[in-house]
Order: C-alpha cells, then sequence, then structure tokens
DNA sequence: CATGAATGAGCTTTCATTCAT
DNA sequence: AATGAATGAAAGCTCATTCAT
C-alpha cells in the first residue's frame, strides 16, 4: 500500500529471470512440474503469465532452466576443491560430506534430485542432461578420491570402487530428497550435520568393533 | 447358463481391481500422478476408463489404493524374518540387505518410494500415511538390529543408532530410485545385487585399511 | 423447455460430425477461421466445446474437414453430367450454368471459395488440395466444353480457350462470393438466376449489336 | 542543432503512417486480418509494436485505414478518364481492361478486395464503406460505357445492363484474387493481360462463330 | 517521438468425471 | 458390470494494448 510505486508495474528486465527462475524451482519442487500452474509461479515471482512467456519459451522451457540453472555452479565448485588438494582421501571425503550440508541449505540446489527422479520419465532429454553433467561428473569425483586412498594405502586394496561410490553418495542424496518431501511431515527435522558425521565415521571405520584381544 | 454367466462376471469382478492397481503403477511409476491420464491406466489394465470408477472413487483414491497396496505386504514381511531370529546383528543385516534386490525385483514395490517422494507435497496425508506405516517401522526394524549389535558387543558401543539406520537405508532407496528414473537412460543397468554386497561390506568394516603392524 | 428429454445430452455419436461441420461451416464463412471461436462453433453446433475435440483433432483439422466434405461430392457431380452428354457445347454449358445457382443454393458449397482464398495464405496444404481438386478439375471440365465447341465449329476456332474458362467462371464465382460477404449489407440481393442468363447470354453472342446491313 | 534534428523527427514523422500501412497492407493480405500480430507489422514497417499506436488508435482502424487508403486514389481516376473521353463504348471498355493489369502490379490495391471479401462479416462499417466507395462508383462507371453502347447502336439494345455490368467485372476481381490466393501454389502465375485480352474479345464478340453462309 | 516490458483477457486444448445406454 | 459419448473446469499460451522510460 505504501509501496514504493503505485505503478502497475516495473521494468525490471534483468532482474526478472532470476526472480522467476527462482519461483518456478519454489513451485516445481512443492508441487512438480504437472501439478505446477505457471499462475503460481508467476504469482510467486510478482509478476503475471504473460511476463513468464517474455522469459522462457514454455512451462518445459522453464522447467529445464530451473534445473540447468541450479546444477551449473555447483558441481564445478565440488571438483575444484578435490582437483586443488593433496591431503589424504580421508580427509577429502570428510571436506566433502562436511560441506555439503551448509551447500544444500544456501543454495536451493537441494530440490533438484527430486524433480530430476519425478520428470525423468516425462523429460528423457533433462534425464541425460542430467546424467551427463551431474550423476557422471559426480561418481567420477567420488571414484577419484576412492582409488586415491586405495593407491596410498589408506582404503582397502580390494575395494569395489564402482559400487562403494553410490554407497558414498546414497545417503547425501537421502538428506535432500528427505528435505524436500517428507520431512514437513515428520515429527522433528533431519539434522544433515549429524547424519553425514555419522556416514563418513562409518564409511572410514564400519560398524563392527575392533576385535578385543588384539 | 445363468450360473455360467454370473461365475464369469463375478471371476472378472474379483480380479479387476487388481488389474487396475497394477496398471496404475506402472503408469504413475512412469510419468508420476498428474501427468499420467486416466485413458492410459484404463487402456493398460484392458477397459474403459469409465469402468475406473466403479472401483475408485477418484484419480486420488486411486493412487493412494496403488501405494496402501504395495506397502502392506512387504514391510510386515521383513519384521516377521527380523522378529524370529535369534541371529547375530551382522548376519540379520545380511540377510536384509541380500534379500531386498530379489524383493524389488519380485514385486512391483520399487515404484513406490519415488512416487511417494514426489507426491508428497500434494498429498499430504498419503506423507503421513507412508511415514507411520513404512519409514517408522522400517527405521525401527533396522534401529533393533542396531541396537542388538551394539549390546551384544559386536557393533561398536558408541554407534550413532539413529542417524546409523538411514546410512543401512540410503542405498538401497538409492538403487530404487535410480532403477525408475534415470536407469533407463544410462549406458548400463545398477547391479543391484553387487551394490548390496558392497555397502554389507562397507558397513562392516569400513572403508580404511587394518593398521598394518598392530 | 418441453423437449424430448431432461437430459444434459443424448449420444448421438453418427449424427454429431456432420453437425458439428455444418455448424462449423457456418461459423468460418461468417467471421473466418482465426476470428471464429470454438465455442461459437460448439453452441451453434448444440455441443460443448470438449465434444468437438471427440471428432476433430484440432481447429485446423475442423476447418480441413469443412472444406474437404464441401468439396468431395458437388465436383463430381458437374463431371458426371457433361460426361454423358452428346449435346452442342452451348447447350451444356447453358445446363452447367443454368444449374449453378440452384446448386448454391441447395448445399452449403457456397461458402467454400470465400474461406479458401481467405485462408490460402495460412493454410497451403489446403490451398494445394483445392488447386488440384476443384480448380484443375473445374477448369478442365470447362475447357473440355470449350474444346468441343470448337472442334464442332459452335464456337470460333481462333478462341484462347485457357482464358475463356477463366472468364466462364469468373461471374459464378463472383456470385459465390458477392454472397457471402458484401451482399448481406446492399440494397437487395443478388438475382443470380438472371445473372447467370445475362452471363451465358453474352458468352455466346458478346455485347456487340449485329451488323446492320449484313 | 535543433533545426536539423526536428526536420529529421518531422520527417520520420511523415513518413512513417505510409510505412505502417504499406507493411499492414502486405501482413493482411497473406494473412488476414485476425491472423496478423502487430508484431508482424511492426516488425515489416521497421518499428516497434508500441510505435503502431502512435499513428493508429487500434488493430482495427489500422485495418480500416488500409483499406480506405489504398481505395480513394484508384476509383476516381478510372472515373475521370471516363468522363473526359467520348469514343466509342468498345474502346473505352478496352481502354479500361487494358488498364487494369498495369493498375494491379503497380500499386497494392491488388489485395483489397480479398481483404474486404473476407472480413465484410466482421467489419460491416467497413463492408458498407467498400459497398458506396467501390462498388457503387465502379458499378455506375460501367453501367455508363454499357448504357452509352447500347444508346449509340454499338451494343445490343436488349442489354440487360446492370447484370452485365457484373459480368464486365468479374474476370478483373477474379485476376485480383487469384493472385493473393491461390497463385503461389498453382504451377504456373495467370498472364493478366492475356486475360483481360480474351475477356474483352468475348465481350464484344461472344463465344459464337458467325453464321457462314449468311 | 519511440521503445519494449508488462499486462490480462481470451483463446485452444486437455482430461477427470458423469451418466445414458 | 461395463461402456464411451459428453461434459466443463482448468490449464497453457497468445497477443492487442498500455505505459514507464
Amino acid at each position: 500500500m505504501a509501496a514504493t510505486s503505485t505503478a502497475r508495474w516495473r521494468r525490471r528486465k534483468d532482474e526478472r529471470p532470476g526472480e522467476i527462475l527462482t519461483a518456478a524451482l519454489a513451485c516445481f519442487a512443492e508441487r512438480g512440474f504437472a501439478a505446477t500452474r505457471l499462475d503460481d509461479v508467476a504469482a510467486r515471482a510478482g509478476v503475471t503469465k504473460g511476463t513468464l512467456y517474455l522469459y522462457f519459451a514454455s512451462k518445459e522451457e522453464l522447467f529445464k532452466s530451473v534445473v540447468r540453472q541450479e546444477i551449473v555452479a555447483s558441481i564445478a565448485q565440488a571438483e575444484e576443491m578435490v582437483a586443488h588438494s593433496e591431503e589424504s582421501a580421508a580427509v577429502l571425503l570428510e571436506r566433502l560430506l562436511a560441506n555439503w550440508p551448509g551447500l544444500i541449505a544456501a543454495s536451493r540446489i537441494g530440490a533438484i534430485p527430486k524433480l530430476v527422479l519425478g520428470e525423468a520419465g516425462n523429460f528423457p532429454e533433462l534425464a541425460r542432461f542430467y546424467l551427463d553433467e551431474v550423476v557422471r561428473r559426480g561418481t567420477a569425483l567420488i571414484a577419484g578420491i576412492l582409488r586415491r586412498g586405495v593407491e596410498r594405502g589408506e582404503f582397502r586394496p580390494a575395494l569395489d570402487i564402482e559400487r562403494a561410490v553410490f554407497c558414498v553418495i546414497a545417503p547425501v542424496l537421502f538428506t535432500m530428497l528427505w528435505r524436500h518431501s517428507l520431512e514437513p511431515y515428520a515429527d522433528r527435522p533431519l539434522d544433515a550435520r549429524a547424519l553425514c558425521a555419522t556416514h563418513l565415521d562409518l564409511l572410514l571405520h564400519g560398524l563392527s568393533a575392533p576385535e578385543p584381544r588384539e
């Protein structure tokens, strides 16, 4: 009411796309692609439906843009960290896993896996893009660390690296999925940091108690 | 002739719901709830759209029935196995994890987590149902095993059981999600059995090599 | 109000397509393709918008069906008449032209030329269809008569048949176009029969008075 | 410098309307009124959509202006020619018809009949304007020539002038309509000059061969 | 004078649901 | 019990029009 302007709208060409993508991500994350109405996205972005079409050719394109924009920055960042480090594999893993909770909270990337999972069947092109740009690069990253650990004698020589990668990733992914699906209905939120700590601990040492009389 | 005819009708009547649920699960798993058309479900079930409404009040009810039907049998089975066993925790875990791949392949339950994850935002009631009937019972089951392992000295006493549960479950869940989302686009399928074996191995022993000169 | 049924609708699968085409032709003829709303077509056909899509895949398909259905029967009929006749060319022409006004009034074909003319730019496929099925066959029909007239010595030997064809057709076409465009706004309707008679008279004898002292 | 700038502005201001009308005519002729987007008109005129509204109040007004501008000059010109001539009716007709092809090619008036025909149903006002300013004056012009011909004994005394007028006009109109509708899809273009020559020939002499032994 | 970002009404199209058969 | 023609409420998308710049 006491707003900065009484105009029906303002020209904000540069800010619009980002605002729309943010609004769209939120809507898609909440309801999925098909159940999201462009009216909702528009309302959340503070524009009208027609405006969406100034920046995105269709609902599908908007969806793909949402996924792409969130992905682009994030994966490269993790690769960077690993590439420039000469630390032990265990420390690398620890830093990677310890970073994750903060990263998820800070960026809005946490909802992407849920979206891609749910819509892979409807967006083959997107599925392939994600497979190439995220899954392949992400698993290669982890596999590199594990391999380094084996080579250096840190990790067990017989390690099945290819599968172990998924075991490393799975709890992290789980956290992201949980947060954007069932967590709102659960008694209490998941403590991502604690879970990552436990995960790291299990990864490095396993469940088993050390043989007592050694 | 009335008898024959009646019998045949009855047989159809008894089988229809199951056939419809099976068709619906397949459709929902492929495309998600919103993107699935009842025409498709009906076609896949070999009936017409109108017939669906003889057995299910609405698309939503059909969806919930799909989820419920798949869940009911599965979780109880696992609970049964654990309850009647006096074996070590490690063996129990092993049997649980080793069973999973077969269980997923045999039943059509594998698509349920993806569906629930994706539609939790649109079906709060379903989310709560799943949280109660699957998540709570499933985590309790694993937690019980872990607790037994700690009590018996098999597992490390300081184990953070509550979080470890998720670490145990995550790779299994991951396998199910993968299968119904990105796997069709990947170069080659995931070997669920091998992944479970590696997971178990890591769980019990961890990544780290035993200290050599101890 | 005292209708035959209080039902919201009746199943009339066989009659529907024809009714819809008739309604659509009327609407398209009045307003053109783009300016016609499917709501109007549906209302005029006594159905709802959704019903249109049970029978026609899209507005474009509906439009093409309208044109095709009207054309199919009409051109063959004229060809038939000419083929089986051994009368003089002049008599043939006379019968063809004399028939036209009745034909136009009876069928709803009169609006088609206006539609095709107006939408040729937007429907290349339709334009080509019309060119092949109507223009080519129609001109061939007239050309055949003219040629016969020349061969038999009825018509002048130097006749430029190819162009004369258009001179024969043009007034007929004009009548159809006029009726569905400006006539509603004119002081009085065009007397198609009288115009055809004059046209025939001019065609056969020309404007010029016979040389008086021959 | 203010002078130069003002002058340049003014020059644009003076030229803009004409440029826009030319662009609009081309677009309307190609696609019809409803299917023409103002974006297209603007692009073809080398301005932006908003600029159109500086010169024309709405799409409808633009359309009417297009029609009016093309018509105004053309009809008066023909009237002029006839009024100041004392030649025979046959010669007048010949000059009128022979002029037409060039006139159509030179101006962009050729597309107007198609537009008016197609949109008469949507623009009653325009239809009446066209009826008054073009049809009435045009038919009066031809009727005058025919009447003169009859009075002078050139043409047959029993001539049904009122209808003959349409027979004179129809092939000319046909040429214009053809050019802007089906011609682009036909094997080869229509030779307007040859067609007019044949038309004149038929008009004056008719199809029939002179009685040989008279 | 000119722009073009933004609007919003209105269109085509889809599809869950109903109900006469 | 089963059908499938018909419905009608959305939804995606377009585009004439407006107006801050």
